[in-house]
DNA sequence: AAACATATTTTGGTATGATCAAAATACGAG
DNA sequence: CTCGTATTTTGATCATACCAAAATATGTTT
């Protein structure tokens, strides 16, 4: 299995603009570079470290690539620490692509329907007092928002995203959001109606309810209707689209 | 707001680079380029399209980084059609930093957990005849295999692959494997006994079971508790090493 | 003729230096 | 102090060159 004895720690054979782009990680990650800083110029960096623009440019390139730093075109990168949201912002054009092809669509919105039906389940056996309050509170700025179409947008968001944060677990909201973002794209062409957004509202009651009842299995069927709601709707405007 | 009028269509503000790497993605992703092809020397890009090495370089750079191509250091990139597995490697890296912080390992444990649980409560309710005989199938290699520590390793993998691949969404078999190699590396200081194998075979034989009787509460507890085994003995680990 | 060793050519990695346009900054007028 | 303009920085790109390793061609041995 082991191949040599070069012992330059990770791999040796690696070009200069790795070993530069290692070094630039570890200062943001321990926080040497803080959030939001800019990187050096390039020409700094260049006599900083004694090596030529060419590797500095390449590693900046992967840094931003990789998602450490967020580089507009012409303008200074700027560090951005590495989070589970910055993970899964890397990947999403790969992803989007993904989708593009087969049932990508539907095999990511299952994915969701999954987790978010193991959430409804988990939130109906542990939520405490707190987590059902805010639920709570969500539901209810949900319900005013009915006849407002983007604030029902952006409630209907809020109370999903409670029911990720409620796990405790901050890989869920990263997930949550990634969802969001590669689903969204999909939603945006459908015309919302105030009686859809009544339903979806009904369909949030249903699952607070099941929750506020400590009844998993409640939970599960209501999560599973309101989201294969959700899919009809969304499976129509496809199909019309093709 | 609309700044001028150059219609490059999507978004003109791009580097020459970033146009580079969108014509080679398209070729990748229309087969023009296929699986397993190296990429022409960059000094024929460059007089193919009329563009600078440097362009040349830091789009086949990007396409590495973002997992399109394989480059190792002084071979010609290979293409590797984009998958959910390739798009889960690419941030690979980032993970493993992140999951070196704090609670990572564990919440991203949990999550395996949460994932596993979803799974064997939807095995227990639709496994087909078909599903069932694979996973008795691993079962079986499981169990000639307790004494073999290397086998063992291998087939209780294998065991949880095929849970994720009954749930037929092309997704999962990639969040496994991502579990599999961001998880590993905690795994593999732990000592291995055969008696740890045996626990771990009947562990999986009651979750087999939950399944077969169609029992996706019991299911559920048996994952939870062959998950929790586990976790007893990560965690014995990393508290050692602390 | 096949296998192997060696000489050539190709090619990726790196270094320099230069140019251009846009961004950042300094500066001066109102 | 604010705003517009002149300077300076600086990122993006290009052209060229060199080196070492990889790929390939060539010749030698069995």
């Amino acid at each position: 299995m082991a191949s040599g004895s070069v012992e330059t720690q990770a791999d040796p054979g690696q070009r200069a603009a790795d070993e530069l782009f290692n070094k630039f990680e570890a200062m943001i990650q321990s926080g040497e570079l803080p959030d939001g800083a800019p990187l050096p110029p390039e020409r700094e960096i260049v006599e900083r470290y004694g090596i030529s623009r060419t590797v500095v440019r390449e590693a900046i390139l992967a840094l931003s690539n990789k998602g450490l730093v967020e580089a507009r075109p012409r303008f200074r990168p700027v560090v951005r620490k590495p989070s589970f949201d910055t993970a899964l912002d890397t990947i999403g054009n790969v992803v989007t692509r993904l989708l593009e092809q087969g049932e990508g669509v539907k095999n990511l919105f299952d994915m969701r329907v999954m987790v978010e039906v193991a959430l409804a389940r988990q939130a109906a056996t542990d939520a405490n007092r707190d987590d059902i309050y805010r639920l709570k509170q969500a539901l209810e700025e949900n319900e005013t928002a009915i006849n407002d179409m983007d604030r029902f947008f952006e409630t209907d968001i809020k109370f999903h995203r409670i029911m990720y944060e409620m796990s405790g677990n901050p890989i869920l909201p990263a997930v949550h959001r990634a969802y969001i973002t590669w689903l969204q794209p999909n939603w945006v062409k459908m015309p919302t109606l105030p009686s859809r957004n009544q339903l979806n509202f009904e369909s949030h009651t249903a699952i607070y309810n099941a929750i506020l009842m400590r009844d998993p299995d409640q939970a599960e069927v209501a999560t599973r209707k309101h989201l294969a709601d959700a899919w009809d709707q969304i499976n129509r405007i496809l199909m019309e689209s093709d």
